[in-house]
RNA sequence: GGGUAGGUGCCCGAGUGGCUAAAGGGGGCAGACUGUAAAUCUGCUGGCUUACGCCUACGCUGGUUCGAAUCCAGCCCUGCCCA
């Protein structure tokens, strides 16, 4: 293992609360594997990158020789983690968390050492629990603890509802610690709190308390809210190479470096142009979730589609005429056939009118047209999606 | 249990009998421009229809009315205050 002090300076990297730094040091200073706990609730089938910040934090302590404990929250997911959201979340059904918990797994040792971690499902022992010790864990909080929380605190002030079962999140969290017996948990600064009330508990339990480790949150594609799945402004680790390139590069310029830093790991280089910097980062990114061929193969796609803006060079996918000839019925036919969306008459009829459908770089501004439709053919639907007539 | 304020389109939120497919904002989509699917500006934003028009929509169910998101009754749900 590392010395200590380099140890320190490889895990410090990033993160916003480290509580404490000198907690770390002692634990660090046994020289034995220190027991790292990430939890991880399976409420959607993907992985994306924001998830991706906390596993790459494991993947340097795992690095390090550290024994890492991936937990994943079939029981917690049920409920929903209150975090930052104002209201309540819908539950899933148990046969749907365990489906995602599947998917979830397999995609966190994209970024993780299969060999060197241990997962274990939070149901394990929460399901079994008799309903004697769930109160008995709940007297070790305050309400007035839980009302500290700025989620809850703020609900509370502006009368939108909180329901009892989603105060049992913290401790069921906290009680993880406890089960695992970790030495240090990893969370978006989100989980502060809950992760201090598995210091709580462990203390309690008569155990060393767990070092409490948080990371930033990593924003969305709207550079504003926090990466999620249900904003549907994330990057998934599975996405295709060119959906993941395109998607980085909608990024607003200003969180590139915070991507750089929390995605790759890497400082952003000084003095390159916006749109060269942007490239780079989603190229990195590809190799990384993919590999270089993928990269080199975005970035010419990119040049020729919106750079040129050659379609014509492009390759596309190929497309051959339904029933209908006209504007309308084509368009939608091709959305339908080539793309599985069904776009409503209306919705494709504004597209229409709004100047994005072009054939060969000429807009088609008529819906009733029968213009000659030929093989070879660019026609282009939107910004993201083109065909090619078969 | 009592009192009281509410439940509107993807979200927030205005609207208290016809001018309401429903103000405004957010989000989303498109166009122009550009250095990108950045930024900025502009337009669009329920469904069917070539169109006239038709259908669906303001918590639910009924009712009043020529006509209801708007009035009445019952029910369901939520906040706040009191117990």
């Amino acid at each position: 293992m590392l010395p200590v002090p380099e140890q320190l300076e490889i895990l410090k990297r990033g993160v916003v609360t480290l509580h404490s730094e000198k907690e770390l040091t002692e634990k660090l200073s046994r020289g034995k594997p220190l027991r790292i706990k990430l939890g991880v609730d399976p409420t959607s089938p993907d992985i994306h990158l924001g998830h991706a910040v906390g596993l790459r934090k494991l993947r340097q302590f795992q690095e390090l020789g550290h024994h890492i404990v991936l937990i994943i929250g079939d029981f917690t997911a049920m409920i929903g983690d209150p975090s930052g959201r104002s209201t309540t979340r819908p539950p899933l059904t148990y046969d749907e968390v365990l489906a995602n918990a599947k998917t979830y797994t397999e995609q966190a040792f994209l970024v993780l050492d299969r060999e060197k971690t241990e997962v274990v499902f939070n149901g394990s022992w929460f399901k079994e629990m008799p309903f004697m010790e769930v109160i008995k864990l709940n007297a070790r909080v305050t309400l007035q603890q839980m009302l500290q929380r700025e989620d809850f605190k703020n609900r509370v002030a502006e009368g939108t509802e909180v329901r009892l079962h989603e105060l049992q999140y913290p401790i069921m969290q906290g009680w993880d610690s406890v089960v695992v017996r970790s030495d240090v948990e990893i969370g978006g600064s989100d989980q502060l709190f809950n992760i201090l009330v598995g210091r709580d508990l462990q203390k309690e339990e008569g155990m060393e308390p767990q070092v409490c480790m948080t990371l930033p949150l990593l924003e969305g594609l709207d550079g504003v809210k926090k990466m999620s799945k249900s904003l549907g402004n994330y990057v998934g680790l599975t996405d295709a190479p060119r959906d993941m390139f395109g998607k980085l590069m909608s990024i607003p310029d200003d969180l590139m470096a915070k991507y750089y830093l929390l995605v790759l790991g890497e400082e952003m280089a000084e003095g390159q142009h916006p749109m060269e910097a942007k490239k780079a980062l989603a190229a990195k990114c590809v190799t990384v979730y993919h590999d270089e061929a993928a990269a080199k193969d975005c970035l010419e796609d990119w040049d020729i589609r919106f750079s040129k803006r050659d379609l014509s060079a492009a390759d596309l996918p190929e497309y051959t005429l339904g029933e209908r000839r006209d504007v309308l019925g084509v368009v939608q036919h091709a959305y339908a056939s080539v793309f599985n969306q069904q776009r409503s008459g209306g919705d494709v009829r504004r597209l229409i009118q709004g100047g994005s459908i072009q054939l060969n770089g000429e807009k088609l501004t008529d819906p009733k047209t029968e213009p000659e439709w030929k093989a070879g053919d660019v026609l282009k639907l939107d910004k993201k999606s083109s065909v090619r007539l078969g």
